[in-house]
DNA sequence: CATGAATGAGCATTCATTCAT
DNA sequence: GATGAATGAATGCTCATTCAT
């Protein structure tokens, strides 16, 4: 199970294909750059990855397996823990967490904007999040019990209004903040309070 | 003032742009591609505009003109008629025109994730909806009165709960629905009450 | 005779186009550039000369004719004025009337130097010059009594240590000045005592 | 140490190219005929070069480096074969290395003539061979012991009333003869002639 | 005479991809 | 596994030229 060399540099090319990609979009990175920032033969990327799509298809996959596990670690590890943490303190985390994923996410959001690219995998990856959340949110044991348009209704309310928000927020701050030339931290705060007294609260009535 | 041979040239290459960057993204786009879907010759696109960025911004000015005259004219025409309609009503109405314009915003949207690009015309352009939302949300007389954090507060508020669900909602609705197999309609009804149950509500507070 | 608005049009680009071939080469220069710079529109140049080659062509027709014209006023007015000139003085009005022309005779030289152009327009025109000069110089009647090697061994020896480092001094001074960053009015004092101790001193031997 | 498959491709380039750039000029050659003349594939050029500049600027870098260990080589290899030879056989074997680089030569004559571009190699190119001459033909053990005004003095005489009617003579030869239909062999004797009771003899004095 | 607009071929350059070593 | 080298299609852009008005 060690790391070949192998892995070590295809590892590398994920890293820099995803801030690469961050920076300037994927139609807009070269293999050629990706290449020489990760300190590599071109060649070599082609080994690891069939085509350009294969690198940015294991980006995708990579990002969502481990939101899966970010998920269940966090609700296992929890219970004690995690519980303990007040609503807010739990919101402030996940954006922490998110915010360490945020050129991926950015890529995604970028990727799934686009129509005509079957892409959808901004949706399919927060599916996953929201499900889990609506999990513990609602009190039903199972999720296959709520009717299509139950589902849809929880569904969106959650995305839009909780996940969107929150993903925005990550992925546009650093360009408010230039913008605006304001304070990070207090965009958070503001964001927070924002966050709370709208979505937060409606979960009240859920 | 009539329009030239020219103008309708130029129109037509910015309408073509706007429809195959929303497609398939800014650099994903050929200028060749623009040309032939265009019916025109690709000299002709570097007579209208100097380079492809060109082309780009003069998309983002079109639509920030819009907009404002957009907002402008709303309150205006207002008054009588716009005041009869709901609250929703005005919802509704504000998302059918933002769906009218999902193509440019996906752009504006695209190229403002991009970290390495110093566009920042999504919040450019929202800066100017959210003042002016925020002048008549305020009933206070000048803008300039409020402190930069009571200004921020209120935009940051504006911003990532209001006007980012509703316009991540329309350039994500097609593939929402593809994803899900869902019915547009449906999902409007309940982004609407996702909606009003969380920013709006929130209006209510201020 | 009167100088039409045409006639001035076309003068404009043809001293336009001299200072744009001289600086950047024929081929180095667009046709659009030569419109921008003339103030006048790229549509009109092909009014008053066929093709981008009929620009140079008639540069090169122009400044042939000056110097046949030159050359001949030059020994006209002279007998009297002219002749009271010491030698040196002779040449150095001659180099400073070649100055006035350098950017023409830059382009006929970069042209000329091109081997796979018919142009020899350079040839043609020192030929001119070395012919009258030839013609003042020896004390016979007609030139066309010369055998033909004797006509060339005249023609190589005024061409080659005559006129060509005058032209050269004339296209490179300013290059030369940079480079050694050395003053104009020395560069030509040094170039003068050269020039008498070469090719002048060598009359004397004919 | 050994020539990879990449050096000499790299050297095929540079071969075509000067050829080519000695016919049509630096901007009247395209990146493709070169390719095609080379017979590879376009992309390759730029796997070896940056961009075109980068071309001629190394065929630049090479001449001059080959013409500085000619110089060296000559001087050395000489004292006992070189010296043997009379001047005259030193000049005429000088002008025959020189025409083997004609077409570089040309080259670096175009280029530097243009008034727009920050290229000087002509000069700089025959400012080695001019120091090396300066070297053997004064007495003088270091050239650094001239005053400014005396180094430009010799200098200038060496380059304009040396130098360039022998590069004049091998980059304009081919025009000449075919101009006046003149024989290449006897156009190289009456400019020995010309060149021996002009530069040579001026040497006598110094 | 002059202009705005267009055209198609050509330009330098970059692209994703391949492959022998 | 990695590298240097190559390939051909496509990129953004400029070119000389034309022509209706």
């Amino acid at each position: 199970m060690a790391k070949t060399d192998g892995d070590i540099t295809k590892e590398r090319i994920l890293q820099v294909a995803e801030e690469l990609f961050a920076e300037k979009g994927f139609d807009g990175t070269g293999v050629d750059k990706i290449a020489k920032s990760a300190g590599i033969n071109k060649g070599s990327i082609y080994y690891h990855f069939k085509d350009k799509n294969h690198i940015i298809e294991s980006l995708f996959e990579k990002i969502m397996d481990e939101i899966a596990e970010h998920i269940n670690s966090a609700s296992n590890a929890g219970e004690v823990d995690h519980n303990k943490l007040s609503l807010e303190d739990k919101i402030r985390s996940e954006i922490r967490y998110m915010d360490q994923k945020k050129k991926i996410i950015s890529v995604l959001f970028m990727e799934t904007l686009k129509s005509g690219n079957p892409t959808d995998s901004l949706i399919r990856c927060m599916e996953i999040i929201v499900k889990k959340e609506l999990n513990s949110t609602l009190k039903i044991d199972k999720l296959e019990n709520l009717s299509e348009d139950e589902f849809q209704k929880y569904m969106i309310h959650e995305f839009f209004t909780g996940i969107i928000p929150v993903i925005s927020l990550i992925t546009l701050k650093d360009k408010w903040c230039k913008y605006f030339n304001y304070d990070e931290d207090k965009l958070l705060e503001h964001f927070m309070e924002a966050f709370i007294n709208t979505h937060i609260k409606s979960h009240a009535d859920l």
